[in-house]
DNA sequence: GTTGCGATTCTTATATACTAATATATCATC
DNA sequence: GATGATATATTAGTATATAAGAATCGCAAC
């Protein structure tokens, strides 16, 4: 996939600019499936039938066999032809990878932010630590983590490259429905916030390097002890012992 | 989608090994339709229309209509409803941050298989590049590539992280169909060869931080200038001239 | 010559029907 | 009772038909 392929409308050859049009049945489902499949509401391995998701929506099996195949690039779904669809296990093998592949372009958007932010972008962050804050007094932890989301996603922005975190999103979502088994960890909000606030003042002080360290650090928090998660839960995962070769030519 | 999406095999809830399976149709269709898009066959801007590409491959439109959709995923084709589809113009506000991402990710790699490559797997990288000496005696371009394509998977798989390179491949799908534009530079192959041959020799040292800068000296190549190319084809490309701001909340 | 309207002709989006292959249940056999 | 073959049911893959909306072409009015 393109590394900003959400982020880029496509242009219609005749140039002209086409009018919004109401969301198609298939791209809904897609995006309901999605969410229960990273919220964790649909557990992995359970079954998924495109006649029964078809009925209970009230749309024909074609609309939702689009969702379902794109889900299945995603690795959120595995189709297996003429036996069934299946939410996906979680790949351990892939998330230390993931993960490494993130705090790596992460640390590259708090550098370049610190280059080039300007004061309002700076301004913004400050600010969005600050919903976060509320959020924390509101004892909200879904609209926080909304908001950890915007404060990632405004500091690609700053450093001039939004795509940046469109990829990120794509590579931690199997990251992300793994930290849905883990528990709250008491305290972890604040010192998300004391994080934040250390990467805001870096970027702030056009201070490239401690950027990039304090995001760094901020995301070497997340990597918690996977191995208790995945015993408490076995049958959620799966270890691919080794990927199979890569086609080398 | 997921990092490792194409690395890893779907695993049946029974447990069962499931058989090897003949080709899908789709599958089929995807794959040569992806080829004669990112080798400019199919020109940008071009229509593609399903009901012509399904009695040409004597299918239906529905195996023609799955390829079609994961190209649209892949920002590889704009879908334009009851209206047309097309091949995708090349994003150029997109090219570099492409590149700068495979740089920041190559330079992981290759600090990563510096610290890490066994004996073994620094001889196979020089067997590759001796593949590409025979390929450019031979004044086979196309292999050429194919071997570089290689060289630079295998250090991701020396690295421990082959999942990295499949990322890759997807975030620079846009800048090779740019590179298909420009001319071939005489002399281009030699260096490849003398950077590529750096590149080995830092991480058979076990130095990490000379093979990350030979990586980085490496890809800093490749980014020629995007403005010649574009005056020439302005047809084939879209300057997005902002990307409409991310979901920040 | 240009502009505005409208019918027509495309095209994709969705619905429905059919095919083929898998997994499971059943039953005979040992 | 365990085991194997067979039959059945279930499901994704594919084919075809229909709906709905957009672009284009022609024509009329100016």
């Amino acid at each position: 996939m393109s590394l900003a392929r959400s982020v880029q409308r496509p242009v219609h050859p005749t140039g002209a600019v086409r009018p919004g049009r109401a969301e198609t049945a298939a791209k809904m489902l897609y995006r309901q499936l999605k969410a229960e499949i990273v919220s964790m509401r649909r557990k992995p391995g359970e079954s998924i039938i495109e006649r029964d998701i078809a009925s209970s929506y009230g749309v024909s099996r074609t609309p939702v066999r689009e969702a379902v195949l794109r889900l299945a690039d995603e690795a959120l779904v595995d189709i297996f032809a003429q036996s069934g669809t299946f939410v996906a296990r979680i790949p351990l093998a892939a998330l230390p990878e993931a993960i490494l592949v993130r705090k790596t372009l992460e640390q590259l958007t708090a550098r370049l932010a610190a280059e080039a932010a300007s004061r309002e972008q700076v301004m913004e962050l400050y600010e969005l630590i600050e919903r976060q804050r509320r959020m924390q007094r509101a004892g909200n932890r879904d609209r926080f983590h909304e908001a950890d989301e915007a404060f990632h996603a405004r500091i690609a922005e700053s450093a001039g490259h939004p795509g940046i975190w469109t990829l990120i999103q794509q590579v931690k979502i199997q990251v992300d429905r793994y930290r849905r088994l883990t528990l709250p960890v008491p305290g972890r909000m604040a010192r998300v916030l004391q994080e934040h606030t250390a990467i805001v003042r870096a970027i702030e002080a056009n201070d490239p390097a401690r950027a990039a360290s304090a995001m760094a650090a901020h995301l070497d928090g997340l990597s918690a002890s996977i191995a208790d998660v995945r015993d408490l839960n076995p049958e959620y995962f799966v270890e691919d012992p080794r990927p199979p070769a890569l086609a080398g030519s």
